[in-house]
DNA sequence: CTTTTACTCAACCAATCAGTTGAGTGAAGG
DNA sequence: CCTTCACTCAACTGATTGGTTGAGTAAAAG
């Protein structure tokens, strides 16, 4: 996966509204107007919310103009939920190193500043 | 934790360079001038993108004025892929749940819509 | 064919964002 | 003390975003 669709899939899911998107699409397909229908705002609202979805990779729409079902995609969740485990793994991974190493190198007494 | 800081949170890894800060931080605590070394762009730059992250919850800086270190907070993080991973579980046992129910109670021929 | 129905497209608006430059500040070094 | 270094604050700019309303379109229902 691209870096430009992890940056899309991330800021898709930064808004609360197109979250509340996913949890609902989470219980099972459904249309831009079953989608629509809790919130407050506009239809064309929402389905712009949805195109963000869709242009992230989260989303999926078949059938034609009058009636799309939306379908939520996990795969890119997974993408999304890999990245950030591979950098939290990592960091963590380095605290250990430095508790273990600071009794045997300890190069600075700061926090292990690289460089 | 709040909706809002789960925002937060998503909205400061949307973007590459700041992506690129947390990876960096993986290695090691770093000052906002040795972030900004790699980086085009300003060092003025970098620092409002470590205030982001902060904001975020996702560094934490201690000292004061001449050298503040940057540290990655990894808990945030973790909160992320809960959020992730409890949505993409819920669909994927919707998924599995539908195929077993499609030959019981067959409600629609459409992909199980709601509503 | 005509009318709904469900949706998309287009234009617009206010607010936020990522970047810039310029000036200011607080601690360390001469 | 004075300077330098590392950084922050403030103001500005252009692009993007989240929302609006209004018009258009494709399929289903009458």
């Amino acid at each position: 996966m691209t870096d430009d669709q992890l940056s899309r899939a991330f800021a898709a899911l930064a808004d609360p509204t197109r979250r509340e998107l996913v949890a609902r699409l989470t219980i099972g397909d459904a249309t831009i107007s079953d989608l629509a229908a809790p919130f407050a705002m506009s239809l064309q609202a929402v389905s712009k919310h949805v195109s963000v979805l869709e242009a992230a990779g989260l989303v999926s729409r078949q059938g034609s103009a009058r009636r799309r079902p939306v379908h939520l995609e996990t795969e890119v969740l997974g993408t999304l939920t890999d990245w950030i485990d591979t950098h939290a793994r990592r960091a963590e991974e380095r605290f250990g190193r430095l508790e273990a190493a600071l009794t045997e190198t300890a190069p600075h007494h700061t926090t292990g500043a690289g460089r």
